[in-house]
RNA sequence: GCCCUGGUGGUGAAAUUGGUAGACACGCAGGACUUAAAAUCCUGUUCGCAGCAAUGCGAGUGCCGGUUCAAGUCCGGCCCGGGGCACCA
């Protein structure tokens, strides 16, 4: 009986949907065990080969699990709300919803075909009210909290209340935001005061502390898209999506005060299994630097403003304050209007519009250096001498205080500027600066630096500290990169905040009255300036309802937490049931999230947990993050100006232009013309130029993309060779975390192991297993493929594990080696990777209609198997290999010495030398050093 | 520029703590079965040299050097590819 792998699965597929196989309790005496991919956004175009990469890995590592006896929570849902919907809308309006409930069904129906054991029951869409509902929900606590530095916790905004009523907000001063509100103190208030404030004055400092804030920011606009975006949705200027150009504007935003949690998100890092690359991205991302704020007071006595401000640099490096040759001001700094000297006001006028022209964009691409002098000298702290103050673009608003001192003999970027503008440049660190080339190392020793002569960073940073403290100039400092995160959107399609404005208040929405559904629209165009669609419609602006939507990350920041409880109406997720599942065990997904999705997730899982809402404060036990599977995409070659097309090897003797064509349409890379010629109508009379009667496409390996024709739909694989075999296959391509291209070439491979395993237990005439008892050389095939299964899998290594079964079966089959009590551990060890023969082979070898792989276990090793009495050693003499001898296992030192040197091939090499050492590595080799 | 990765046959790749480099698979070459094809099976396949042959000798994991009886693996310096960050003071 042959393979037949369609029946089989199909088969398979089907029983276990009506059995709820894969459906898990709650509730178990198992360890448990959390299986989880970063769920898919379904977009239009359908998986390709690439998805499943890491569905199939997490899948593998789920049902391996189970086989070992933990209680495995895997399930699946679908990131549903987000911008393409919404894109495809606007262009061929289609409500996004049903465009996504579409592609929701063709990405269940792919996924379906090759046999993973999610629990469908536990299904979710963020796009979904009774999800969204909670997301709402979420939303909330997070506005009625505020981060308290002291307890260093998210606590209920009763408790900030309790403060100000009884102390004011002396030692809870506001959190550094950027988005102070001119006409609302920015100040420190007494108890008193707070009670004379006015509910609104009072709303608004709140909003200061909230960890979920509206306020007025300079926000990344895309036009194009006609929405706000998250910085890491920004990449070199454009949108990450579409490339669209961005600008700064200031508008009206919600933010998550994610910045108050930067500390705890980088010790988090230090107690997750996380890879390096991936730790450090995030440390970059939340950017933290230690150094100190210096005050530089006002010395331009003729302005009369001398008395008053001071400006304040941030430094990472105040042990070079002697070297300070000039101050530079970020162009948008507040104090740039008022210390301008008369004489300057033209120029940095000037100089101001000149960069309010130039876009983000310009602005990284060309470094240019540019900058104006404001005509303004500032008092150094430490000597008294004056100190010019320039104004640069270099220099950004939204970092540190968005000023700098500058020590062009320390820093390469205030050299350059002191060169350009030809400022004297004065030296701290002696010999070693030639004036060419800024010192940075912090190895170098100090010079011409009055108390810090002769020390280095190390020894001059805490002296300097102290003194600026004493004299009341500077203090320590820590800065974070990382900003507040945008959390709103001018869009339909993602969830509405339940927030009522009433006279410039936000006032939060009953609890009952969620969820606060998404109205159905018929236009998706933005409404007035700044506003998203939802300002369109009447009801819902005659409620004086927010008219921003949440981004695409807020559904997906807390997902995990609602596959445990998925259908409660009361809860979010019963305390009692997280306090089971914990946190996820295993999480599989691509890079790209790094500084997203994981950052947020990671802050709201903190928040919740400080709250009291669940028992962990990291989501993700161990990360998992698996390759790209890039497409290798083909192109024909146009000779210019004709239908005629040129094989890749002789397009150099013409003039060509390159095309994608569909790389299914070619073998390897051989065209096939009939198929080109039918593809599309302007290829219908194409003439070929060939290179041996064939046309060779010439090739490229980028991104999988519809766009570039090369993509390979699963459907396509699986119905060729089947769901095992391509799911083998994908493990068997490398290493998961991986990038590589998508080959089909070497697919039959795989193909014709699961045939030869077929064949182990199938002849002519049917099922052919025996009960003989194995020998022990069968034992030794089995139980060494037992060890090796195992490690390979729990350390992921999933394409050595495929090639250990290769080897198993290869060797089962030199034996004629049909034995149940060796097929079937292998059968047991094998479903995870191949789930649906394993299950049929299964059930046929026990001749019971209802026997499955799914309550086996993991079959036992039995360490004697492996062990052999004696074994063929390499012996090397001087490190090369001379002789292959049989030394017992249980032999000393002494004994293998004897063995070794009498043997005559040894003795050859010896040729009467002195035996000067004999190394002896037990299972390796034996090493005689002459 | 900074940080993180990786570099091994014709190809994808193995080698878990330093211990016979190239497992496993693709491709290729030759053979068996077959009228033929498909399917299946067997043999060979890092490179060079010698031999009818089994085999032997030499070289070999990006390059140069070091530690070690022994280095793909550890250390130092360089070259190249991939990813991330980028006027962050």
């Amino acid at each position: 009986m042959e393979y037949r792998f369609r029946d089989i699965e199909k088969y398979w597929q089907e029983k276990w949907k009506a059995e709820k196989s894969y459906e898990v309790s709650n509730r178990s005496d198992k360890p448990k065990f959390y299986v989880l991919d970063m769920f898919p956004y379904p977009s239009g175009a359908g998986l390709h080969v690439g998805h499943p990469l890491g569905y199939i890995a997490s899948d593998i590592f789920a049902r391996y699990k189970r086989l070992k006896g933990f209680h495995v929570l895997h399930p699946m849902g679908y990131d549903a709300f987000g911008l393409p919907a919404e894109q495809y809308a606007i262009e061929h309006g289609v409500h996004p919803a049903d465009s996504t409930a579409k592609n929701i069904s063709t990405f269940r129906s792919q996924l379906d075909n090759i046999g993973f054991s999610f629990d469908w029951s536990r299904e979710i869409r963020t796009s979904d009210p009774a999800y969204y509902k909670w997301t709402q929900w979420i939303f909330l606590q997070l506005f009625d909290s505020w981060y308290n530095r002291k307890s260093d916790r998210t606590e209920k905004i009763a408790t900030l209340l309790r403060i100000f009523e009884s102390e004011g907000n002396a030692n809870y001063p506001i959190p550094n935001s950027q988005f102070q509100i001119p006409e609302y103190p920015d100040v420190t208030f007494t108890a008193q005061a707070w009670q004379s404030f006015p509910e609104k004055t009072r709303q608004a400092i709140l909003m200061e502390y909230r960890v979920a804030y509206c306020g007025y920011g300079e926000v990344n606009w895309c036009e194009a898209l006609g929405t706000v975006l998250a910085n890491d949705e920004v990449v070199n200027g454009v949108s990450e999506r579409g490339g669209h150009p961005v600008v700064k504007k200031k508008l009206r935003q919600w933010y998550l005060r994610i910045t108050e949690y930067a500390d705890r998100l980088l010790e988090g890092l230090q107690r997750v299994e996380f890879s390096e690359a991936m730790k450090d991205m995030q440390s970059n991302w939340i950017g933290k630097s230690s150094g100190a704020e210096v005050e530089f007071r006002i010395s331009n006595k003729e302005q009369g403003i001398s008395n008053a401000e001071g400006i304040r640099v941030y430094t990472t490096r105040p042990d070079t304050i002697f070297g300070v040759d000039f101050l530079v001001l970020a162009p948008e700094h507040d104090l740039v209007a008022s210390i301008t000297a008369p004489e300057q006001q033209e120029a940095v006028g000037e100089y101001i519009s000149y960069v309010k022209s130039r876009s983000e964009r310009e602005r990284m691409m060309e470094k240019k250096i540019s900058g104006v002098f404001t005509g303004a000298y500032a008092e150094h702290p430490l000597t008294g001498k004056d100190v010019p103050i320039w104004i640069s673009e270099y220099v950004l608003a939204g970092y540190g205080t968005g000023a700098i001192m500058a020590v062009p003999s320390g820093d390469e970027r205030d050299l350059k500027f002191a060169h350009h503008f030809k400022i004297p440049v004065t030296n701290i660190f002696g010999e070693r600066f030639t004036g060419e080339e800024a010192i940075a190392a912090k190895d170098a020793i100090l010079s011409n630096s009055d108390f810090l002569n002769g020390k280095n960073y190390q020894q001059a940073i805490d002296l300097v500290i102290n003194r600026l403290e004493e004299l009341g100039a500077g203090k320590r400092k820590v800065n974070y990169k990382i900003r507040d995160a945008a959390f709103s959107r001018q869009r339909y399609w993602g969830e509405p905040f339940p927030i009522v404005w009433k006279d410039g208040v936000a006032i939060p929405l009953d609890e009952k009255e969620l969820p606060l559904e998404l109205p159905y629209v018929k236009s998706y165009g933005p409404g007035a300036e700044g506003e998203g669609p939802l300002a369109n419609i009447p009801e819902w602006t005659a409620r004086g309802l927010e008219t921003n939507t949440m981004p695409g990350y807020a559904g997906s920041s807390w997902y995990f937490l609602r596959f445990m409880d998925p259908q409660n109406e009361k809860e979010f997720c019963d305390r009692s049931i997280s306090d089971y599942w914990q946190q996820v065990d295993l999480y599989v997904g691509g890079t790209e999230h790094a500084v997203g999705h994981l950052l947020y997730s990671r802050m709201w899982t903190k928040a919740l947990y400080d709250l009291g809402h669940i028992g962990f404060d990291e989501p993700f036990r161990k990360l998992l993050n698996q390759g790209m599977i890039q497409g290798s995409s083909r192109f024909i070659y146009r000779v210019r100006g004709t239908h005629s097309f040129v094989s890749a090897g002789l397009k150099d003797q013409y003039e060509t232009d390159e095309l994608h064509v569909d790389v299914n349409m070619v073998d390897g890379l051989e065209l096939d013309m009939e198929a080109l010629k039918q593809w599309r109508p302007e290829y219908a009379d194409a003439e070929f130029i060939l290179e041996d009667g064939k046309y060779i496409c010439g090739t490229l390996v980028e991104k999988m993309s519809k766009r570039l024709y090369n993509t390979v739909n699963p459907d396509t694989i699986v119905e060729k060779f089947g769901a095992d075999t391509f799911r083998m296959y994908e493990m068997f391509l490398g290493p998961v975390e991986m990038s590589k291209p998508w080959d089909t070439k070497g697919i039959e491979g795989v193909h014709r192991f699961l045939k030869k395993l077929w064949r182990l237990f199938n002849s002519e005439q049917g099922l052919q297993v025996s009960d003989e008892e194995p020998t022990n050389e069968e034992y030794r095939v089995l139980h060494g493929t037992i060890k090796k299964i195992e490690e390979d899998t729990e350390r992921f290594s999933f394409n050595t594990g495929v090639s250990a079964f290769m080897i198993c079966v290869n060797a089962l089959a030199d034996l004629k080696c049909n034995k149940r009590k060796i097929l079937e551990p292998l059968l047991v060890m094998l479903s995870p990777y191949a789930p649906h023969i394993a299950e049929e082979l299964y059930r046929k070898t026990r001749n019971d209609e209802h026997a499955s792989v799914l309550t086996a276990s993991f079959p036992q090793l039995e360490e004697k198997y492996l062990v052999e009495t004696s074994k063929e050693y390499p012996v090397s003499v001087n490190g090369k290999l001379r002789a292959q001898i049989n030394i017992a296992l249980d032999a000393s030192q002494e004994d293998v010495q004897s063995i070794v040197l009498a043997d005559p091939a040894v003795q050859k090499w010896m040729e009467g030398k002195p035996l000067k050492k004999l190394i002896y590595v037990k299972g390796k080799m034996v090493n005689v050093v002459v």
